[in-house]
DNA sequence: TCTGTATATAGCCAAATGGGTATATACCTC
DNA sequence: GAGGTATATACCCATTTGGCTATATACAGA
């Protein structure tokens, strides 16, 4: 799996979306993170285990605590494939697209494209 | 599932984000969509489904033909999701966690934060 | 109406996912 | 070193996923 499928397949699961914006306020222990949730402290440990394997955390050792800390980077590589469509979404793309295709059938035909 | 949730399944598979590559160039039918994939047709259009369903991308109707478009706001709220990150991945939080801390520090003991 | 083309559906299968409980490990404190 | 706390690991289980083949459906054109 390489760096975007990870990146995101650990995005597209609620829980582990949660674990990250709560990670915004910077550094959580395991039990820290599993408290707002309904769920195992397992189940929390194996989203953690796919967020770190996805590159989106990285862990610390402060006794018996595995402190979390975000790592954005992936979530920037992430923006950038996302940025190819920001044309599109906007609105820009159909509107130049459409403006484009005017032109070409105005033009004369056999009249090569520039 | 949510959208959110959806989209970024959607966005997990190379697959289904060649596919959406491929869409900005405009609408294409399956087969279309299908060649460039050592891949059966019926696989194609499984992933046709799930990013139909994530409302990436709309389906018409040309003969025996059902193109694709893409279909961008999805992907606009993914981004809109990624942004609140952007300011850690540009590494501007961390720097300014790192000003605020030392700011705090030089503080006299019991002053009250502003 | 028959034939070909484009696409969808059904069913099969192996692997991955997301949850659970029980237990092991690591580390601190007394 | 005994007990407590934090976390990880091992299994179990049901569901989903992503591929396949075979087949059905929809439509065009002769």
């Amino acid at each position: 799996m390489n760096q975007l499928d990870a990146t995101f397949a650990a995005l597209a699961d609620p829980t582990r979306r949660a674990i990250l914006a709560r990670l915004i306020q910077g550094e959580a222990s395991v039990m820290e993170l599993a408290e707002p949730f309904a769920m195992s402290q397992p189940s929390i440990s194996k989203h953690l285990k796919v967020l770190e394997a996805a590159g989106l955390i990285s862990r610390g050792r402060d006794a018996q605590r595995r402190p979390c800390r975000l790592e954005a980077r992936p979530l920037a590589e992430a923006n950038d494939w996302l940025e190819r469509y920001r044309n599109i979404w906007e609105g820009n793309f159909q509107r130049l697209d459409a403006l484009l295709g005017a032109m070409q059938a105005e033009k004369a035909p056999g009249e090569a494209d520039q």
